[in-house]
RNA sequence: GCGCCCGUAGCUUAACCGGACAGAGCAUCGGCCUUCUAAGCCGAGGGUUGCAGGUUCAAAUCCUGCCGGGCGCGCCA
């Protein structure tokens, strides 16, 4: 419909042009909209507005001849000159009805449209690094990519979900380290844990399941080589760590230590991916960092930037000229110790990435990667590639707060609450919901305590409990009158105002879909539902469904029909269940 | 110090990317269950959109400067 009033807008434009009422070089962009308010008719448009600029003419005045120009139509009951120069538009009553027979017809794929059918987006998100299970600063961006992830479906793209797991580097070194000390442990040795290994239970948990399966083949008593470590370190925390890691490697040998490694890395990313698919967020891809450097795709990237000039040598490191593409410093991508860095991976990973041929990537970070968004940015440039088709999104970080007080999250410290917990705690449907509920870029405040005594006052309920009513009201109905009350019911019955809301609401779910792809904004679903279920609660109490008056009832039977698919289809974008009682 | 994000009712927030009197929820107060689920509905109070300027017919939204909060600024990841 909207789009309808904005052709019948063009052709008044053209024909005052061709009246010579206004120039004919003027650039129109029609801009409808849905009025807030029922005192402004269906439709507004500020057209008149944005011409009295450009022509110079007087908005209303304008506006009076726009709307004097508008061809007939037998949707269109009056159009209206109001304000500074708004133009009105009032359709006539029960239009939209038509709506109804198509969401029953459409059922599962009303919301759905094919806007960008073919254009291949990969999303990559949570990405957090296999040294310890997701906590709830994960989940927020585990929900919001997922969600993304379904957007993006809805409106026609063909979306490839990606987790990045960053299973190289001396963050797992120092995980690896941590579990072989737990390990010595459980072999009766006796030592001293390191503040700044990894405290989390969970490292007892993978050592003992290292030491069921290998005995004490990693045993190396401490008193043979514990003393040989520079003393207990607490000059230099961090040195003695990176003493420990040598030590180790240099006990263990390659072999030993890198199945050491490789079970501890295994251990968590399986036990990350079963969380993430009981938090309902699935993915097609699990692309390793180390499968980068050990298939040579970080020493080819290194070289491809070489090879263009944007590479060069200070102080025994190599470094890449970023501050040639717009970031305010050059960085290092192969240390002088002839280690690569985090980033020479992630330029080879994201490089790695437009060769799969994908027309647009988004990434999904923490709020603390902000300053990494112009390095990427500069590396896919000098690669030659388009660092337009390269969206990055911050998720700002959620505070969990329990009797009050913040929770410090880190994973180092072992003190943070687990993303399995909170599932546990609050359930899945409404976790999904309370993470998305905010724009990404507001901070979201998790308060524990309230999630968990009050969860009737959570706003998933209300959307649920709509559906729940909708669906009870359904079995009544088979029971008192027989199935099939949805045959040749006559929409044009529904003539209550809460009537005409619910069917206004219904009819713009499909471009509220399309506006939250845009945006990758899930809150905007949240919203909608939500004045969803304001709209059927209120319908609900105002009108009876199950009346004498067959017609009437047969009526309201289809509109709350096309509610329950509505309400469905919107919570299945978020993977929120729709329960059928509560 | 520099950079990015944010500041809206007591609290948590929305506002269709410049539009009409800034909408909700929680909390407070007052009503509604012998009719389809009261996890609901109806009503009331509560706002100088952090502050000060500027652009515009029109600013919560754009620009400038302050104030306040978060995050980042490694040959860490």
């Amino acid at each position: 419909m909207r789009t309808h009033i904005s052709e019948l807008l063009i052709s008044a434009v053209s024909g005052l042009q061709t009246d010579g009422d206004l120039p004919a070089d003027i650039n129109v962009e029609v801009c409808v909209t849905r009025s807030k308010d029922k005192a402004h008719g269906d439709f507004a448009c500020n057209l008149a507005l944005q011409l009295s600029k450009a022509t110079g003419m007087a908005a209303r005045q304008l506006a009076e001849k726009i709307a004097a120009r508008v061809p007939e139509d037998a949707t269109v009951t009056k159009i209206e000159v109001a304000g500074p120069g708004f133009l009105n538009f009032y359709l006539r009553v029960g239009y939209q009805v038509e709506v109804l027979n198509q969401i029953l017809e459409t059922r599962d794929g009303f919301g759905t449209t094919r806007e960008y059918s073919n254009d291949k987006v990969q999303i990559e998100f949570v990405s957090a690094n296999p040294t310890g299970p997701l906590h709830v600063g994960h989940g927020r961006g585990a929900a919001y990519g997922a969600t993304i992830g379904n957007l993006l479906e809805a409106v026609g793209y063909n979306v490839h979900r990606e987790y990045y797991m960053n299973d190289a580097g001396r963050q797992m070194d120092i995980l690896t380290v941590s579990v072989w000390l737990r390990y010595l442990e459980l072999c009766g040795e006796t030592l001293t844990f390191p503040d700044n290994a990894y405290q989390g239970d969970y490292v007892w948990d993978v050592a003992a399941a290292l030491h069921r399966q290998y005995g004490n083949q990693f045993n190396y008593p401490v008193p043979l080589w514990g003393s040989q470590l520079s003393s207990d370190g607490d000059a230099d925390q961090e040195a003695y760590i990176d003493a420990l890691i040598d030590k180790a490697q240099e006990l263990l040998g390659e072999n030993d230590y890198n199945l050491v490694a490789k079970h501890a890395s295994d251990t968590i990313s399986s036990d990350i991916k079963d969380d993430l698919e009981l938090f309902g967020v699935r993915f097609d891809n699990w692309y390793s960092e180390r499968s980068l450097a050990n298939n040579d795709k970080v020493r080819s990237a290194l070289d491809a930037l070489t090879r263009k000039g944007h590479t060069y040598n200070k102080d025994g490191a190599l470094w890449f000229r970023s501050s040639a593409f717009g970031d305010e410093k050059d960085r290092v991508l192969v240390r002088g110790n002839g280690q690569t860095t985090y980033f020479a991976s992630d330029v080879a990973y994201h490089l790695e990435k437009f060769r799969r041929g994908f027309d647009q990537l988004i990434d999904i970070w923490g709020a603390d990667h902000h300053g990494y968004i112009a390095r990427v940015r500069a590396a896919i440039e000098a690669l030659g590639e388009d660092p337009k088709r390269l969206r990055v999104l911050l998720v700002q970080f959620a505070n969990l707060y329990t009797g009050g007080k913040k929770l410090a999250m880190s994973t180092r410290s072992g003190e943070f609450v687990t993303l399995r917990q909170l599932r546990k705690q609050v359930g899945k449907d409404a976790a999904r919901f309370f993470y998305v509920m905010r724009k990404c870029e507001q901070h979201l405040d998790f308060d524990l305590d309230l999630a968990t005594s009050q969860t009737q006052d959570n706003p998933v309920y209300y959307v649920q409990y709509a559906h729940a009513r909708i669906c009870s009201v359904f079995s009544q109905a088979a029971n008192r009158y027989g199935k099939n009350q949805l045959v040749d019911a006559d929409a044009a019955l529904l003539t209550q105002e809460q009537e005409q809301d619910l069917v206004t609401l219904l009819d713009q779910f499909p471009e509220r879909v399309v506006y939250a792809a845009d945006q990758l904004a899930p809150h905007v679903i949240v919203n909608y539902l939500r004045d969803l279920a304001n709209a059927f609660h209120s319908f609900y109490n105002a009108c009876q469904v199950l009346v004498d008056d067959a017609a009437l009832r047969g009526a309201r039977l289809k509109l709350i029909g096309a509610i329950q698919i509505v309400l469905r289809n919107g919570l299945a974008l978020l993977n929120v269940n729709a329960p059928e009682h509560m």
